[in-house]
DNA sequence: GAGTAATCGAGACGGTACGTCAGGTCTTCCG
DNA sequence: CGGAAGACCTGACGTACCGTCTCGATTACTC
């Protein structure tokens, strides 16, 4: 016996829409804005029924979360970041991805929907912790790998807790793109992973 | 010189009214969150005209912005955090006060107008700077002269750029509380004031 | 040839709302009167979205007027009036369907809808040419046969402009109905009809 | 004891103010028309606080009645219209009335205000009894008169309601103005007289 | 001529309804 | 059956006026 519930069945599902309503959201979100992105917006951009978005995602703020991880997904196909750099130098290591994550907060295509999404995740906390679990919290195993493996080189204190080391890095970068309280600049990068690694260093 | 304005005439504005509009709107965020606080909700819970809302302010962002300075105002009077702490120990100054914000982003009834205001000032960049400018800059200048007392009192290196070293304290908090990556306690709070404090103790 | 206008597509239209629609708007202008009838009230009443009133009609007089010449369908088809009725005696059918119109008018259900619209077509011209054509002329047209055929018969003066002559029997009702000058009663349509009848009386 | 009412003190009225309202109304009422003529525009126009009309008038219909009696008061003092002429032919008498009536119907400036007001009338039976006792009684006062004097000398039957046959003459008029069934001329008029006379006229 | 009482211009206020926009559901028809 | 199309009910938007209610600032009568 199928499954008799409301949910669609997923193997009909039209690649095409799916494409068009992510690519749509992205363009729409850049141009108007998230407040003023609708679902009507998105489905008339995509020539698409608006049921069909219904159909597939809960809110406009899922719709723009998956066109976004498509998005990651296809800049990591093009090759711009198939892992952590490790060079062995931890601090050249750190400073060289910060200041891509610079350049991408500064980067408008990216922007956009990374503010709405970080925003639209901080008030739905339903949201945020897909968000979170979805695109952030990769990123930051990441970091926290790299960190570890500094560690057992020696390079960072033994009793320190990577994954707390890692928010003090992203952190601040995270709350001056945010809050804008001053430019967000490759030299704030480099400045912060040095006071952290001086921070966490062996004693 | 003149206001040549068709503005308001403020000399006649209704304090009443804007006590009320500004209680019912931090009572209501609470109650039903910021996507579904409605300036029609607020003018009736408030027992006011929708007009006089639209008349005195651009939008429910706006409202609550004032809604959240009139309560931070509110809570000054009442003797809560009149200063700085400076007792000579700037670990244990910093603790102290980390903490007091750590309980406050766990205070239900300062999280929904604070979340829903830094997620609004992320997203429009207009009242993003207002709100930085109005509320988060202010309380950042504090621990900024803290801590260049405790420069001065040679417990910080004279080379460190103090506005960076509040950012390092001030944004990993920041970013647990917005994405919600871990829970948000003393102990990580104490925890980040010490390791800031290592990567910028005099060499 | 084909609609291309943003109208929206009657074959999908309900008809269900539109008649719900057409009876709450009669009720109500009955209840509250006309300057106190609204739009969203007919839609609350009707059970009905305010937008399914505005993608149909344009202005709640022209939901009114429809709603009327539904009302005279209705009658019509309940028999009441297929006809003019045509006994050889013009004197006596004049008097017979002008009485049935002083007790129309004084008959509360037709009055508040009938003196709505003319009250609105009186202003709007637009809409008062519409309800002119739709409603009133087709009325005078009976008229208009049926003193043709007195005419034919001998009965009217063969010079005697017709249409005029319906307008003389009409117009001193309508007249007294609108103004109020007097009470309107089937005494007065009698003498009416035989002084127009004198005044056009063959020589 | 002086009247403790709310009723203000007519004697220390302003004329100046009185005089604005009633021009700005009648300018706005042929501006707009009668539906988007609102009170706020009239003070705004009279330069004027709304409550100066408030105080001194329960509506707008009743501004734009006393500014039509206004008007036709000054047509008087013009000397337009002092008495109903009475040259002892009847006919004469009464067509070159209806053809000053037919002009004025036509008239621009009267026929805005004057179809508002028959329009607000046939809907607010109080402000309609006002305005027929005020405005369109004593026209028709004028018209039995002179009829009366046709009676006398025996150019009209002698039973004939002399009230009926105003409304005989006059209905046809108002009815072809207010319902815009065809264009308003002297001929018209003329054709109504001559038939009306007819019917009226001794056997 | 000073005191005082009411009207005046102005416009903020609590409201009601406007006409529009979008949300999310439902139905129809097409491929 | 999925999908495009779009009508439907709902509810909030931001605006326009309503009629009431203060505000000073003129008036114009009283003493």
């Amino acid at each position: 016996m199928a499954d008799t519930d409301k949910s669609p069945d997923s193997s009909r599902r039209s690649e095409r829409s799916r494409r068009a309503i992510l690519d749509a959201s992205l363009a729409l979100v850049g141009e108007v804005g998230y407040n003023k992105l609708t679902i009507e917006a998105i489905a008339a951009r995509a020539g698409v029924g608006k049921q069909t978005i219904y159909r597939w995602w809960p809110s406009k703020a899922a719709v723009l979360l998956e066109a976004s991880m498509a998005l990651s997904g296809d800049a990591e196909d093009e090759g711009e970041w198939t892992g952590f750099p490790d060079t062995g130098d931890i601090a050249a290591d750190l400073k060289h991805v910060l200041r891509l994550t610079v350049d991408q907060f500064n980067d408008e295509k990216y922007e956009a929907p990374a503010r709405a999404l970080t925003a639209a995740g901080a008030i739905d906390r339903e949201l945020g912790e897909k968000f979170t679990r979805q695109l952030l919290e990769p990123a930051l195993v990441l970091y926290e790998n790299r960190l570890r493996a500094a560690q057992a080189a020696g390079q960072i204190d033994a009793d320190i807790d990577v994954r707390i080391a890692v928010e003090m890095i992203v952190g601040p970068l995270t709350h001056r793109w945010l809050q804008r309280t001053n430019p967000l600049t490759h030299d704030f990068a480099d400045t912060c992973v040095d006071q952290v690694l001086r921070g966490i260093a062996p004693r």
